[in-house]
DNA sequence: ATATTATAGTTGAACCATCAACTAATATAG
DNA sequence: CTATATTAGTTGATGGTTCAACTATAATAT
């Protein structure tokens, strides 16, 4: 085993980070499949705040999903191709899309809705609240610390 | 400002764990960028083990970067293509390829230590070292939660 | 009113992740 | 020794991210 060796890469900040957040998402994915449901976990962090709002547009989608709009152009795209999602002109600027749920999209979101509180709570499994609450304000600094996107 | 509303959204753990891990990346691009390389932070991950070993197979550097196969040979892939490394078929196994660094590899290897480190810092300011132990903690104990990959 | 600037969204290219299907070579079972 | 299984790596498809360049509409400045 070259376990000593690798370890020391492996407990690096980057790739720590890296690893549990392709494990989080490979787990929804799976745990959603399961659940008999087609579904990526940026399509599904991007239906929750259209399921919040009614409706929104794919600049206020991005904020909220912290993604950027080419991104959010393309998840459209998919959920758009998968008849969960449509676009709906804007009636004052038209500039932008209204992005509204499909009754597929409803349903889907209600039916994904215990496959995320699941993951969740495997996620969390055995870890103190109080070391959640340091490791979120941890994550919230690393952000705030790179925050100026533009140095 | 939809601030308040957004915010609930921004404090999903997988939210916040995605878009710290983007910075991170992004930041390590512009970094490197702004010294004049030209390398991305999976591409350095890979080149860091080969640089450490002075040869690897490539199974031994997705068992080290934490990246299966096909992610590998596509780096490899790309990295040959700069000039950075070379495959050299194992005389034993011939299953196997030896990666190992060119010239001008070990060059870039060495000019990008310092951008790490300088990025490594920009990530870490501010945050004591022992909310980073728990960090690190945290984010072991969820890979180690969601370690078995086919449930 | 016209010219400039800013904003919303799209497109195409390059890179990476994941999945499934594949080739080729080694290891193991009988 | 032969049949089977395992392992290392590749390929192609699909989805997401980032960058840069682009279109179209709206806001602002003079």
């Amino acid at each position: 085993m070259a376990d000593k060796e690798s370890l020391q890469f492996h407990m690096n900040l980057g790739m720590l980070v890296n690893s549990a957040h392709r494990a989080m998402t490979k787990r929804f994915v799976q745990n959603a499949h399961e659940s008999g449901l087609d579904i990526s976990l940026d399509q599904w962090m991007v239906l929750g705040p259209i399921w919040q709002r009614g409706d929104a547009s794919q600049k206020e989608l991005g904020d909220m999903c912290l993604k950027d709009k080419t991104s959010v152009t393309k998840i459209i795209d998919t959920l758009e191709k998968k008849n969960l999602v449509v676009r709906v002109p804007d009636q004052l600027d038209h500039r932008v899309n209204r992005v509204i749920l499909t009754n597929a999209g409803k349903q889907l979101f209600y039916d994904v809705l215990p496959v995320m509180e699941k993951t969740r709570e495997e996620v969390k499994k055995n870890i103190p609240d109080e070391d959640i609450e340091i490791f979120k304000n941890v994550l919230s600094s690393i952000i705030h610390n790179l925050e100026n996107d533009k140095g």
